[in-house]
RNA sequence: UGUCCGAUAGUAUAAUGGCAGUACAGAAGUUUUUGGUACUUUUAGUCAUAGUUCGAAUCUAUGUCGGAUAACCA
């Protein structure tokens, strides 16, 4: 239970303050019990993950129970290898349903006896229209609906045609199950909606064992009142399904749970539905439900973000019901937050420029002490290499200093982190002008940590070795689209909008020999670079790294000004 | 067009009739052997109009704008 203190109160959301309202009422006996009900048709994306904090999130906070439960009621378009990822990812985030993973088709029957309960008390009825026909008699917002021909059939013929249909005695689209409620309600929903239609197609639970499957509406809130939720939390387009979800359970007469809607997540710069990703993933234009550009938790957790951080993401957005768009920023914000403070800092240079130290000992070996996390007091140190022969970056290097730059340039010194202070003495150049090498002098006396050289200088450069440099690719992501909202636009597509340099692939970057064994999914902060995760595709020959996220830039932003 | 829902800095989210606060983003600075981190400072907001009230982001009315909704999908 909350603490209610005056002096620091703490602030509830919309739906933790419904919940403290029933419990001070004790509309629900102070029980607070959720679940999560995702249909089984795709992968789980970071819009889930709100979902899946909320509910699990409400649970903990309460001392409740969250289930698992597939929406399973559409044979069709439902699989078990959406099944395994969904569960796995609800785990990966940190959550415990415990021995409570449901599914709707556990229900067939109970909802079969419900339908026929509704049946008997005259509050449903079989209809022999096709689709087409209820479609254009159920009206407009301001017309009435016309009522079925059907619609007042015996209750005796009423039972004995749904159990036919149970049977396979009809063909799909032949005849459907609708409740008898209103046609001329001003709720479109209430207009006697289906609750079972014929599908022939075998269920990946139940076989072949239904020809009939209930509707999302039917099932839904029949399966809450089974499983005794208290809080039904749902997205805002549910919102007009509610005065349906209420009608079904009172009119059978049984435990009602409580309803209540919020506003989904969307993100800037990425499509959240999962017809669209699917889309993306069948049509080639990212390599799979799990490609490092999807805003999949599966996607997100090969580019290397944290279940912390996207549950810390999840507190932040906050819940309301209004519609939002949250800044991706605030999403890379909340893994930096998280990796800054767990990664071992290594050196790993992307583009390598030779840098050759001339007045080092050609035999000469080092072993340098470098820290492993400065935001880590118990991570300890360990050692790199040095010689006369190293790498730097590109980037870390400019023939001629532009006014603020305090990197590399002809003339000019800068300190290798962890080593010593190099100044540049010339460049090395191929026959087609561009830079090969960088012949550089080192102070010896400006080693770090016992530098009496009393140089001042104010860049810091990471560099590796070169001999001992081991070879990594290293896999750049972008955002996938160039738009703000790329599915918000009526005379375009959002595959219109599709980023061509959202993947970047540098082969041959160079990094520093203590990553020869790092395993797949290791997180890495890439000195001065940003955080990396050894890819799911990485093996012992071929070491790849997916950036998950570049260190903020302040020299980066300053230059664009 | 009906019904339902919503509107607080650029983006989110608090304040539940009593000082409009927080985070991200933006700007400036301090520290720094990561142009990172940390820290400091700063810019910026109650959709409009009217009403109730000593007092309104909050209650009421009207309007404006935005969203959802008329699948045998969920």
């Amino acid at each position: 239970m909350s603490t209610e203190n005056k002096e620091t109160k703490e602030s509830l959301n919309f739906i933790e303050q419904i919940i403290e309202e029933h419990n001070k009422t004790g509309k629900y006996n102070q029980k607070v019990h959720t679940r999560f009900p995702p249909e089984p048709n795709g992968y789980l994306h970071i819009g889930h993950a709100k979902s899946i904090c909320l509910n699990f999130g409400l649970s903990q906070k309460y001392n409740g129970l969250t289930n698992l439960r597939f929406d399973d009621t559409n044979p069709e378009k439902e699989e078990v290898e959406y099944v395994k990822s969904i569960q796995n990812d609800v785990k990966w985030l940190g959550f415990s349903w415990e021995d409570r993973m449901f599914f709707a088709s556990d229900y067939f029957d109970k909802i079969y006896e419900y339908a026929c309960q509704l049946i008997k008390n005259d509050k449903a009825y079989i209809d022999d229209q096709t689709s087409e026909q209820m479609a254009s008699t159920k009206g407009n917002p301001t017309k009435a609906g016309i009522e079925s021909p059907y619609r007042n059939r015996t209750i005796a013929e009423n039972l004995d045609l749904f159990e036919r249909m149970k049977n396979g005695e009809f063909e799909e689209g032949t005849k459907a199950l609708r409740a008898k409620i209103d046609m001329a309600s001003s709720n479109m929903h209430m207009r006697d909606p289906v609750l079972y239609r014929i599908k022939k197609a075998t269920h990946h639970r139940t076989g072949d064992k239904w020809c009939i499957y209930p509707m999302y509406d039917f099932a839904h809130c029949i399966s809450d009142s089974i499983e005794n939720i208290t809080h039904s939390v749902c997205t805002l387009e549910f919102e007009v399904h509610r005065p349906l979800y209420d009608w079904i359970l009172e009119t059978l007469g049984i435990y009602r749970p409580q309803q209540i809607e919020f506003a989904r997540l969307n993100l800037n710069y990425t499509v959240m539905s999962k017809r669209k990703l699917l889309q993306l993933v069948n049509e080639k234009i990212v390599e799979s439900w799990d490609d490092p550009r999807m805003p999949t938790i599966s996607g997100l957790r090969r580019r290397g973000y944290t279940p912390e951080s996207i549950r810390n993401f999840a507190t932040r957005i906050g819940i309301a019901k209004r519609d939002n768009v949250i800044d991706v920023s605030l999403l890379e914000f909340s893994v930096r937050e998280h990796l800054n403070k767990i990664t071992t800092r290594v050196m790993g240079v992307l583009n390598p420029l030779k840098v050759i130290i001339t007045n080092y000992p050609e035999a000469k070996n080092e072993d340098l002490v470098i820290e492993n996390n400065p935001e880590d007091e118990n991570s300890g140190t360990r050692t790199i290499p040095f010689s006369r022969e190293i790498f730097i970056e590109q980037d870390d290097f400019l023939e001629v200093a532009p006014k603020g730059y305090f990197r590399l340039s002809v003339g000019g010194m800068v300190r290798l982190k962890a080593a010593y202070i190099i100044e540049c003495k010339s460049v090395v150049k191929n026959e087609q002008g561009e830079i090969t090498a960088l012949h550089c002098e080192y102070f010896e006396n400006s080693k770090s940590g016992q530098d009496t050289s009393g140089l001042k200088v104010k860049g810091v450069i990471h560099f590796v070795e070169a001999n001992q440099a081991i070879d990594a690719e290293v896999r750049l992501y972008d955002r996938l689209f160039t738009d703000e909202s790329p599915d918000a636009h009526e005379d375009k597509g959002f595959k219109e909008f599709i980023n061509p340099n959202s993947l970047e692939i540098v082969k041959n970057c160079k990094l520093e020999p203590s990553l020869k064994n790092a395993k797949v999914g290791e997180k890495y902060q890439f000195q001065r670079l940003g955080y990396f995760c050894v890819d799911t595709e990485s093996t012992e020959n071929n070491l790849v790294f997916n950036r998950t996220v570049t260190l903020k830039d302040a020299w980066a932003k300053e230059q664009k000004k």
